[in-house]
DNA sequence: GGGAGTTCTCAGCAACTTCTCAGGAAACAG
DNA sequence: CTGTTTCCTGAGAAGTTGCTGAGAACTCCC
Protein backbone atom coordinates (compact mmCIF):
# COMPACT_ATOMS: atom_id res chain seq x y z
CA UNK A 1 0.00 0.00 0.00
CA UNK A 2 1.61 3.16 -0.77
CA UNK A 3 0.54 4.94 1.92
CA UNK A 4 0.35 9.02 2.34
CA UNK A 5 2.73 10.37 4.72
CA UNK A 6 1.77 12.74 7.00
CA UNK A 7 3.40 15.01 9.71
CA UNK A 8 1.16 15.03 12.83
CA UNK A 9 2.16 18.43 15.29
CA UNK A 10 0.60 18.89 18.40
CA UNK A 11 2.35 19.43 22.01
CA UNK A 12 -0.41 17.53 23.72
CA UNK A 13 0.54 14.02 24.47
CA UNK A 14 -2.51 12.41 25.30
CA UNK A 15 -4.72 13.77 21.87
CA UNK A 16 -1.25 13.52 19.98
CA UNK A 17 -1.24 9.71 20.73
CA UNK A 18 -4.98 9.37 20.27
CA UNK A 19 -4.80 11.04 16.26
CA UNK A 20 -1.36 8.85 16.14
CA UNK A 21 -3.28 5.64 16.78
CA UNK A 22 -6.70 6.42 14.44
CA UNK A 23 -4.67 7.81 11.58
CA UNK A 24 -2.45 5.23 11.19
CA UNK A 25 -5.80 2.72 11.38
CA UNK A 26 -7.00 5.19 8.97
CA UNK A 27 -3.95 4.17 6.63
CA UNK A 28 -2.01 6.85 7.00
CA UNK A 29 1.94 6.80 7.23
CA UNK A 30 2.10 8.94 10.55
CA UNK A 31 5.08 10.92 11.80
CA UNK A 32 4.28 12.45 15.37
CA UNK A 33 6.47 15.40 16.73
CA UNK A 34 5.59 18.09 19.50
CA UNK A 35 6.94 21.11 18.42
CA UNK A 36 7.93 23.97 15.99
CA UNK A 37 11.04 23.00 15.53
CA UNK A 38 11.28 19.33 15.21
CA UNK A 39 8.48 19.57 12.71
CA UNK A 40 10.30 22.23 10.94
CA UNK A 41 13.34 19.53 11.14
CA UNK A 42 10.68 16.48 10.34
CA UNK A 43 9.35 17.87 7.10
CA UNK A 44 12.75 17.96 4.62
CA UNK A 45 13.87 14.20 6.36
CA UNK A 46 9.78 13.00 5.61
CA UNK A 47 8.88 14.99 2.86
CA UNK A 48 5.27 14.63 3.72
CA UNK A 49 1.94 14.96 1.59
CA UNK A 50 0.24 16.63 4.53
CA UNK A 51 1.24 18.61 8.01
CA UNK A 52 -1.81 18.69 10.71
CA UNK A 53 -0.73 21.49 12.41
CA UNK A 54 -1.79 22.75 16.17
CA UNK A 55 -1.69 26.67 16.24
CA UNK A 56 -0.79 26.63 20.13
CA UNK A 57 2.80 25.36 20.54
CA UNK A 58 4.59 25.49 23.08
CA UNK A 59 7.85 27.13 21.23
CA UNK A 60 6.91 28.31 17.07
CA UNK A 61 3.69 28.92 16.80
CA UNK A 62 1.57 27.07 14.32
CA UNK A 63 1.27 29.87 11.72
CA UNK A 64 4.85 31.01 11.86
CA UNK A 65 6.02 26.85 10.91
CA UNK A 66 3.89 27.40 7.93
CA UNK A 67 4.83 30.97 6.96
CA UNK A 68 8.84 29.88 7.39
CA UNK A 69 7.80 27.07 5.22
CA UNK A 70 6.53 28.76 2.78
CA UNK A 71 9.31 31.11 2.19
CA UNK A 72 11.55 28.25 1.79
CA UNK A 73 9.63 27.02 -1.13
CA UNK A 74 7.81 24.52 0.90
CA UNK A 75 4.20 24.02 -0.62
CA UNK A 76 3.02 21.09 1.42
CA UNK A 77 -0.77 21.40 2.92
CA UNK A 78 -1.74 22.05 5.77
CA UNK A 79 -4.30 21.23 8.60
CA UNK A 80 -4.42 23.67 11.31
CA UNK A 81 -5.85 22.59 14.70
CA UNK A 82 -7.34 25.65 16.52
CA UNK A 83 -8.94 26.51 19.34
CA UNK A 84 -11.97 28.39 19.38
CA UNK A 85 -11.43 31.55 19.98
CA UNK A 86 -9.27 34.55 18.32
CA UNK A 87 -7.02 32.45 16.81
CA UNK A 88 -9.83 31.14 14.88
CA UNK A 89 -10.36 34.02 13.29
CA UNK A 90 -6.57 34.62 12.16
CA UNK A 91 -6.53 30.81 10.72
CA UNK A 92 -9.99 31.69 8.11
CA UNK A 93 -7.48 33.76 6.20
CA UNK A 94 -5.17 30.95 5.12
CA UNK A 95 -7.46 28.41 3.53
CA UNK A 96 -6.92 30.38 -0.07
CA UNK A 97 -3.72 28.18 -0.13
CA UNK A 98 -5.60 25.08 -0.24
CA UNK A 99 -5.19 24.99 3.45
CA UNK A 100 -8.07 24.31 5.92
CA UNK A 101 -8.17 24.58 9.82
CA UNK A 102 -10.62 22.50 12.00
CA UNK A 103 -11.70 23.71 15.48
CA UNK A 104 -10.87 22.14 18.54
CA UNK A 105 -12.56 19.94 19.99
CA UNK A 106 -13.44 18.08 16.91
CA UNK A 107 -14.41 14.41 16.05
CA UNK A 108 -12.23 11.87 14.12
CA UNK A 109 -14.22 11.12 11.48
CA UNK A 110 -13.94 15.25 10.64
CA UNK A 111 -10.65 14.77 10.54
CA UNK A 112 -9.87 12.55 8.41
CA UNK A 113 -12.58 13.58 6.13
CA UNK A 114 -10.86 17.17 5.81
CA UNK A 115 -7.73 15.16 5.73
CA UNK A 116 -8.60 13.27 2.24
CA UNK A 117 -10.40 16.68 0.54
CA UNK A 118 -7.25 18.28 1.07
CA UNK A 119 -5.17 15.24 -0.35
CA UNK A 120 -7.90 15.31 -3.05
CA UNK A 121 -7.56 19.27 -3.30
CA UNK A 122 -3.72 18.84 -3.82
CA UNK A 123 -3.85 16.21 -6.44
CA UNK A 124 -2.77 13.57 -4.46
CA UNK A 125 -5.45 11.33 -4.74
CA UNK A 126 -6.36 8.83 -1.88
CA UNK A 127 -9.58 7.76 -2.65
CA UNK A 128 -12.69 9.00 -4.51
CA UNK A 129 -15.32 11.11 -2.54
CA UNK A 130 -18.36 9.12 -3.42
CA UNK A 131 -19.50 6.47 -1.17
CA UNK A 132 -22.28 4.54 -2.22
CA UNK A 133 -24.77 1.81 -1.01
CA UNK A 134 -27.42 1.37 -2.57
CA UNK A 135 -29.50 4.02 -4.27
CA UNK A 136 -28.01 6.03 -1.32
CA UNK A 137 -25.36 8.08 -1.77
CA UNK A 138 -22.50 10.71 -0.39
CA UNK A 139 -20.38 13.38 -2.18
CA UNK A 140 -18.06 14.37 0.18
CA UNK A 141 -16.55 17.27 -2.41
CA UNK A 142 -19.83 18.25 -2.97
CA UNK A 143 -21.12 17.74 0.24
CA UNK A 144 -24.59 16.02 -1.24
CA UNK A 145 -26.50 13.29 -0.05
CA UNK A 146 -29.30 11.70 -2.65
CA UNK A 147 -31.49 8.80 -1.61
CA UNK A 148 -33.72 7.37 -4.45
CA UNK A 149 -32.08 10.96 -7.09
CA UNK A 150 -33.41 12.81 -4.67
CA UNK A 151 -31.35 15.45 -2.67
CA UNK A 152 -31.51 15.00 1.47
CA UNK A 153 -30.46 17.99 4.10
CA UNK A 154 -28.50 16.49 6.74
CA UNK A 155 -27.36 18.27 10.07
CA UNK A 156 -23.56 18.26 10.42
CA UNK A 157 -23.74 15.39 12.84
CA UNK A 158 -26.41 12.98 10.94
CA UNK A 159 -23.67 13.71 7.74
CA UNK A 160 -20.95 12.30 9.94
CA UNK A 161 -22.60 9.60 11.10
CA UNK A 162 -23.44 8.21 7.81
CA UNK A 163 -20.31 8.72 6.86
CA UNK A 164 -18.69 6.95 9.38
CA UNK A 165 -21.77 3.83 8.54
CA UNK A 166 -20.93 4.07 4.70
CA UNK A 167 -17.30 3.57 5.14
CA UNK A 168 -17.85 0.87 7.31
CA UNK A 169 -20.80 -1.05 5.22
CA UNK A 170 -21.22 -4.46 5.66
CA UNK A 171 -19.55 -4.40 9.01
CA UNK A 172 -21.16 -3.85 12.11
CA UNK A 173 -20.58 -1.01 14.25
CA UNK A 174 -20.86 -1.03 18.05
CA UNK A 175 -22.34 2.42 19.41
CA UNK A 176 -18.44 2.95 21.68
CA UNK A 177 -16.95 3.10 18.48
CA UNK A 178 -19.37 5.54 16.80
CA UNK A 179 -18.95 7.49 19.45
CA UNK A 180 -15.55 7.20 19.53
CA UNK A 181 -15.23 8.59 15.53
CA UNK A 182 -18.26 10.36 15.27
CA UNK A 183 -18.64 12.89 18.47
CA UNK A 184 -15.68 15.04 19.45
CA UNK A 185 -12.98 13.64 21.34
CA UNK A 186 -14.36 15.51 24.41
CA UNK A 187 -17.69 14.32 24.48
CA UNK A 188 -18.91 13.28 27.94
CA UNK A 189 -22.86 11.43 27.24
CA UNK A 190 -23.52 8.16 26.18
CA UNK A 191 -24.80 6.13 23.93
CA UNK A 192 -28.32 7.54 23.90
CA UNK A 193 -27.44 10.09 21.37
CA UNK A 194 -26.34 7.52 18.68
CA UNK A 195 -29.77 6.08 18.91
CA UNK A 196 -31.33 9.32 18.65
CA UNK A 197 -29.54 9.66 15.24
CA UNK A 198 -29.63 6.33 14.02
CA UNK A 199 -33.31 7.49 14.17
CA UNK A 200 -33.11 10.88 12.33
CA UNK A 201 -31.11 9.17 9.62
CA UNK A 202 -34.01 6.28 9.12
CA UNK A 203 -36.71 9.00 9.07
CA UNK A 204 -34.87 11.07 6.67
CA UNK A 205 -33.11 8.31 4.32
CA UNK A 206 -34.69 4.63 4.99
CA UNK A 207 -38.51 4.94 5.77
CA UNK A 208 -38.76 2.46 2.73
CA UNK A 209 -37.54 -0.94 2.01
CA UNK A 210 -35.18 -2.53 1.14
CA UNK A 211 -33.48 -1.46 4.58
CA UNK A 212 -30.30 0.07 4.48
CA UNK A 213 -29.56 0.61 8.67
CA UNK A 214 -29.98 -2.67 10.24
CA UNK A 215 -30.14 -2.60 14.26
CA UNK A 216 -27.94 -5.74 15.61
CA UNK A 217 -29.13 -5.95 18.83
CA UNK A 218 -26.73 -6.32 21.81
CA UNK A 219 -23.93 -5.16 19.24
CA UNK A 220 -24.51 -2.09 17.11
CA UNK A 221 -25.25 -0.89 13.42
CA UNK A 222 -25.06 -2.03 10.20
CA UNK A 223 -25.37 -0.03 6.62
CA UNK A 224 -25.78 -2.77 4.14
CA UNK A 225 -28.17 -4.12 1.09
CA UNK A 226 -30.29 -6.72 2.61
CA UNK A 227 -28.87 -10.21 1.01
CA UNK A 228 -30.83 -11.64 -2.04
CA UNK B 1 1.25 -23.45 13.27
CA UNK B 2 2.70 -20.21 13.65
CA UNK B 3 0.57 -19.24 16.74
CA UNK B 4 -0.01 -15.59 17.55
CA UNK B 5 1.45 -14.18 20.62
CA UNK B 6 -0.61 -12.60 22.87
CA UNK B 7 0.97 -10.32 25.83
CA UNK B 8 -1.97 -11.15 28.39
CA UNK B 9 -1.73 -8.59 31.53
CA UNK B 10 -4.01 -8.89 34.39
CA UNK B 11 -3.09 -8.23 38.17
CA UNK B 12 -6.07 -10.76 39.22
CA UNK B 13 -4.24 -14.52 39.36
CA UNK B 14 -7.54 -16.31 38.96
CA UNK B 15 -8.63 -15.06 36.01
CA UNK B 16 -4.97 -14.34 34.63
CA UNK B 17 -4.76 -18.16 34.90
CA UNK B 18 -8.18 -19.00 33.47
CA UNK B 19 -7.53 -16.86 30.46
CA UNK B 20 -4.16 -17.92 29.99
CA UNK B 21 -5.42 -21.52 29.61
CA UNK B 22 -8.09 -20.65 27.67
CA UNK B 23 -5.77 -19.04 25.03
CA UNK B 24 -3.60 -21.24 25.04
CA UNK B 25 -6.19 -23.96 24.18
CA UNK B 26 -7.39 -22.11 21.50
CA UNK B 27 -4.23 -22.48 19.76
CA UNK B 28 -2.54 -18.40 21.30
CA UNK B 29 1.15 -18.41 22.45
CA UNK B 30 0.50 -16.92 25.87
CA UNK B 31 2.46 -14.56 27.62
CA UNK B 32 0.97 -13.37 31.08
CA UNK B 33 1.99 -10.51 33.24
CA UNK B 34 0.51 -8.88 36.56
CA UNK B 35 1.11 -5.44 35.84
CA UNK B 36 1.96 -2.70 34.22
CA UNK B 37 6.03 -2.64 34.62
CA UNK B 38 5.97 -6.13 33.72
CA UNK B 39 4.30 -5.14 30.89
CA UNK B 40 5.97 -2.84 29.20
CA UNK B 41 8.82 -4.71 29.47
CA UNK B 42 7.51 -7.44 27.97
CA UNK B 43 6.53 -5.93 25.05
CA UNK B 44 10.04 -5.09 24.12
CA UNK B 45 11.10 -8.88 24.52
CA UNK B 46 8.00 -11.18 23.10
CA UNK B 47 7.09 -8.74 20.29
CA UNK B 48 2.75 -9.86 20.61
CA UNK B 49 1.01 -9.61 17.86
CA UNK B 50 -2.01 -8.24 20.49
CA UNK B 51 -2.07 -6.80 24.02
CA UNK B 52 -5.30 -8.08 25.99
CA UNK B 53 -4.86 -5.67 28.76
CA UNK B 54 -6.64 -5.29 32.22
CA UNK B 55 -7.64 -1.03 32.95
CA UNK B 56 -7.23 -1.79 36.45
CA UNK B 57 -3.55 -2.50 37.27
CA UNK B 58 -2.15 -2.06 40.66
CA UNK B 59 1.14 0.34 39.11
CA UNK B 60 0.36 2.03 36.09
CA UNK B 61 -3.02 1.73 34.71
CA UNK B 62 -4.51 0.48 31.24
CA UNK B 63 -4.34 3.25 29.61
CA UNK B 64 -1.19 4.95 30.59
CA UNK B 65 0.68 1.39 29.62
CA UNK B 66 -1.17 2.03 25.92
CA UNK B 67 -0.62 5.16 25.81
CA UNK B 68 3.25 5.20 27.12
CA UNK B 69 3.63 2.48 23.79
CA UNK B 70 1.68 4.65 21.53
CA UNK B 71 4.11 7.30 22.26
CA UNK B 72 7.25 5.01 21.49
CA UNK B 73 5.85 4.01 18.68
CA UNK B 74 4.98 0.57 19.29
CA UNK B 75 1.40 0.02 17.43
CA UNK B 76 0.28 -3.21 18.39
CA UNK B 77 -2.99 -3.33 19.00
CA UNK B 78 -4.83 -3.45 22.07
CA UNK B 79 -7.71 -5.42 24.06
CA UNK B 80 -9.03 -3.50 26.95
CA UNK B 81 -10.36 -5.02 29.82
CA UNK B 82 -13.09 -2.74 31.89
CA UNK B 83 -15.16 -3.06 34.72
CA UNK B 84 -19.16 -2.18 34.02
CA UNK B 85 -18.65 0.42 36.64
CA UNK B 86 -15.89 2.67 36.79
CA UNK B 87 -15.24 2.75 33.40
CA UNK B 88 -17.39 1.69 30.57
CA UNK B 89 -19.74 4.82 30.68
CA UNK B 90 -16.79 7.26 31.31
CA UNK B 91 -14.25 6.27 29.17
CA UNK B 92 -13.91 6.95 25.54
CA UNK B 93 -11.04 6.61 22.52
CA UNK B 94 -11.06 2.29 23.71
CA UNK B 95 -11.59 1.77 20.27
CA UNK B 96 -9.81 3.88 18.12
CA UNK B 97 -6.47 2.70 15.94
CA UNK B 98 -8.25 -0.72 15.46
CA UNK B 99 -8.61 -1.35 19.31
CA UNK B 100 -11.21 -2.57 20.89
CA UNK B 101 -12.77 -3.06 24.92
CA UNK B 102 -14.63 -6.33 27.05
CA UNK B 103 -16.73 -5.28 29.67
CA UNK B 104 -16.30 -8.00 32.91
CA UNK B 105 -17.48 -10.01 33.26
CA UNK B 106 -17.51 -11.76 29.68
CA UNK B 107 -16.88 -15.27 28.29
CA UNK B 108 -14.74 -16.62 26.50
CA UNK B 109 -15.91 -17.20 23.56
CA UNK B 110 -16.72 -13.51 23.13
CA UNK B 111 -13.03 -12.86 24.23
CA UNK B 112 -11.22 -15.41 21.38
CA UNK B 113 -14.20 -13.64 19.29
CA UNK B 114 -12.78 -10.30 19.86
CA UNK B 115 -9.47 -11.09 19.57
CA UNK B 116 -10.03 -12.40 15.91
CA UNK B 117 -11.89 -9.35 15.20
CA UNK B 118 -9.43 -7.43 16.31
CA UNK B 119 -6.13 -9.16 14.68
CA UNK B 120 -8.09 -10.02 11.25
CA UNK B 121 -8.87 -5.99 11.19
CA UNK B 122 -5.00 -5.11 11.78
CA UNK B 123 -3.69 -7.18 8.83
CA UNK B 124 -2.74 -10.02 11.44
CA UNK B 125 -5.00 -12.61 9.47
CA UNK B 126 -5.66 -15.68 11.75
CA UNK B 127 -8.51 -17.09 9.93
CA UNK B 128 -11.01 -16.42 7.93
CA UNK B 129 -14.29 -14.40 9.23
CA UNK B 130 -16.51 -16.56 8.01
CA UNK B 131 -17.59 -19.97 9.59
CA UNK B 132 -19.58 -22.91 7.60
CA UNK B 133 -20.91 -26.09 7.72
CA UNK B 134 -23.11 -27.72 4.85
CA UNK B 135 -25.65 -24.36 3.79
CA UNK B 136 -25.06 -22.96 7.26
CA UNK B 137 -22.76 -20.00 7.62
CA UNK B 138 -22.11 -17.30 10.26
CA UNK B 139 -20.32 -14.17 8.97
CA UNK B 140 -18.80 -12.69 11.78
CA UNK B 141 -17.88 -9.00 10.21
CA UNK B 142 -21.14 -8.35 9.03
CA UNK B 143 -22.81 -10.45 12.14
CA UNK B 144 -24.89 -12.25 9.59
CA UNK B 145 -26.23 -15.92 9.95
CA UNK B 146 -27.55 -17.64 7.07
CA UNK B 147 -29.45 -20.97 6.65
CA UNK B 148 -29.86 -22.19 3.18
CA UNK B 149 -29.45 -18.72 2.09
CA UNK B 150 -31.60 -17.00 3.92
CA UNK B 151 -30.76 -14.82 6.89
CA UNK B 152 -31.48 -15.77 10.42
CA UNK B 153 -31.97 -13.38 13.44
CA UNK B 154 -30.12 -14.73 16.48
CA UNK B 155 -30.03 -13.46 19.83
CA UNK B 156 -27.08 -12.77 21.24
CA UNK B 157 -26.34 -15.83 23.24
CA UNK B 158 -27.12 -17.59 20.65
CA UNK B 159 -25.56 -16.23 18.53
CA UNK B 160 -22.16 -16.86 20.68
CA UNK B 161 -23.30 -20.69 21.30
CA UNK B 162 -23.65 -21.08 17.56
CA UNK B 163 -19.96 -19.94 17.06
CA UNK B 164 -18.80 -21.97 19.31
CA UNK B 165 -20.14 -25.33 18.14
CA UNK B 166 -19.20 -24.00 14.81
CA UNK B 167 -15.32 -23.70 15.91
CA UNK B 168 -16.05 -27.22 16.94
CA UNK B 169 -17.64 -28.80 14.49
CA UNK B 170 -17.25 -32.61 13.98
CA UNK B 171 -15.81 -32.86 17.91
CA UNK B 172 -18.69 -33.27 21.00
CA UNK B 173 -18.43 -30.63 23.55
CA UNK B 174 -20.00 -31.32 27.00
CA UNK B 175 -22.66 -28.89 28.48
CA UNK B 176 -20.28 -28.12 30.83
CA UNK B 177 -18.03 -27.03 28.40
CA UNK B 178 -20.51 -24.78 26.54
CA UNK B 179 -21.31 -23.03 29.92
CA UNK B 180 -17.54 -22.55 30.63
CA UNK B 181 -16.99 -21.12 27.01
CA UNK B 182 -20.41 -19.31 25.87
CA UNK B 183 -21.47 -18.13 29.36
CA UNK B 184 -20.14 -15.50 31.35
CA UNK B 185 -17.37 -16.83 33.38
CA UNK B 186 -19.01 -16.01 36.75
CA UNK B 187 -22.33 -17.79 35.55
CA UNK B 188 -24.08 -19.54 38.29
CA UNK B 189 -27.02 -21.44 36.59
CA UNK B 190 -26.89 -24.85 35.76
CA UNK B 191 -26.76 -26.80 32.19
CA UNK B 192 -30.29 -26.46 32.16
CA UNK B 193 -30.19 -23.17 29.95
CA UNK B 194 -27.82 -24.83 27.30
CA UNK B 195 -30.72 -26.87 26.51
CA UNK B 196 -33.04 -24.18 26.26
CA UNK B 197 -30.58 -22.53 23.81
CA UNK B 198 -29.78 -25.62 21.77
CA UNK B 199 -33.80 -26.08 21.37
CA UNK B 200 -34.10 -22.10 20.09
CA UNK B 201 -30.84 -23.08 17.62
CA UNK B 202 -32.59 -26.07 16.06
CA UNK B 203 -35.80 -24.41 15.65
CA UNK B 204 -34.29 -21.63 13.92
CA UNK B 205 -32.37 -23.09 11.99
CA UNK B 206 -32.50 -26.89 12.05
CA UNK B 207 -36.26 -27.91 11.78
CA UNK B 208 -35.52 -30.43 8.53
CA UNK B 209 -32.94 -33.04 7.02
CA UNK B 210 -29.95 -33.18 6.93
CA UNK B 211 -29.90 -32.22 10.81
CA UNK B 212 -26.75 -30.22 11.83
CA UNK B 213 -27.09 -30.17 15.53
CA UNK B 214 -27.03 -33.95 17.13
CA UNK B 215 -27.64 -34.81 20.86
CA UNK B 216 -25.09 -37.44 22.02
CA UNK B 217 -26.56 -38.53 25.28
CA UNK B 218 -24.67 -38.31 28.26
CA UNK B 219 -21.95 -36.52 26.51
CA UNK B 220 -23.12 -33.23 25.39
CA UNK B 221 -23.61 -31.76 21.89
CA UNK B 222 -22.20 -31.80 18.37
CA UNK B 223 -22.64 -29.73 14.79
CA UNK B 224 -22.04 -31.62 11.76
CA UNK B 225 -23.12 -32.86 8.99
CA UNK B 226 -24.53 -36.69 8.65
CA UNK B 227 -22.01 -39.46 7.97
CA UNK B 228 -23.57 -40.88 4.66
C1' DG C 1 -33.03 39.88 20.35
C1' DG C 2 -35.86 36.62 17.66
C1' DG C 3 -36.29 32.66 14.75
C1' DA C 4 -34.58 28.53 12.61
C1' DG C 5 -32.00 24.75 12.95
C1' DT C 6 -29.26 21.62 15.77
C1' DT C 7 -27.79 18.91 19.65
C1' DC C 8 -28.63 16.27 23.50
C1' DT C 9 -31.36 14.24 27.42
C1' DC C 10 -34.95 11.77 29.15
C1' DA C 11 -39.07 9.01 30.07
C1' DG C 12 -42.40 5.82 28.47
C1' DC C 13 -43.18 2.20 25.71
C1' DA C 14 -42.44 -1.85 22.89
C1' DA C 15 -39.82 -5.62 21.74
C1' DC C 16 -36.67 -8.81 22.78
C1' DT C 17 -33.63 -11.77 25.75
C1' DT C 18 -32.49 -14.58 29.39
C1' DC C 19 -33.26 -18.01 32.56
C1' DT C 20 -36.05 -21.22 35.36
C1' DC C 21 -39.17 -24.69 35.85
C1' DA C 22 -42.30 -28.49 35.13
C1' DG C 23 -44.37 -32.04 32.47
C1' DG C 24 -43.69 -35.15 28.84
C1' DA C 25 -40.87 -37.81 25.49
C1' DA C 26 -37.09 -40.59 24.46
C1' DA C 27 -33.24 -43.58 25.47
C1' DC C 28 -31.27 -47.04 28.14
C1' DA C 29 -30.39 -50.82 31.51
C1' DG C 30 -31.88 -54.68 33.73
C1' DC D 1 -41.69 -54.30 30.27
C1' DT D 2 -40.47 -51.16 33.85
C1' DG D 3 -37.99 -47.91 36.23
C1' DT D 4 -34.48 -44.50 35.78
C1' DT D 5 -32.06 -41.12 33.65
C1' DT D 6 -31.51 -37.73 30.26
C1' DC D 7 -33.21 -34.58 27.20
C1' DC D 8 -36.80 -31.65 24.90
C1' DT D 9 -40.18 -28.13 24.97
C1' DG D 10 -43.45 -24.57 26.11
C1' DA D 11 -44.82 -21.15 29.34
C1' DG D 12 -43.81 -17.34 31.82
C1' DA D 13 -41.38 -13.94 35.07
C1' DA D 14 -37.80 -10.68 35.31
C1' DG D 15 -34.63 -8.04 33.22
C1' DT D 16 -32.50 -5.54 29.31
C1' DT D 17 -32.17 -3.00 25.09
C1' DG D 18 -33.67 0.00 21.56
C1' DC D 19 -37.12 3.30 19.53
C1' DT D 20 -39.58 7.51 19.67
C1' DG D 21 -41.47 12.00 20.75
C1' DA D 22 -41.18 16.03 23.57
C1' DG D 23 -38.64 19.49 25.08
C1' DA D 24 -34.58 22.20 27.11
C1' DA D 25 -30.30 24.35 25.84
C1' DC D 26 -27.43 26.04 22.50
C1' DT D 27 -25.64 28.20 18.14
C1' DC D 28 -25.91 30.80 14.14
C1' DC D 29 -27.66 34.27 11.33
C1' DC D 30 -30.08 38.06 10.35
Amino acid sequence: MASEKILLVDDEEHLRSMLNAALSHSGFDVYPVANGREALAAVGEVDPALIVLDVMLPDIDGFAVCQRLRTEGIRTPVLFLTARDSTEDKVKGLTLGGDDYLVKPFSLEELVARIDAVLRRSGTHRDDAVLSCGDLSLDDNAHVVTKAGEEVALSPTEYNLLRYLLTNQGRVVSKAQILDHVWQYDFGGDGGVVETYIGYLRRKLDRHDPRLIHTVRGVGYTLRLPRN
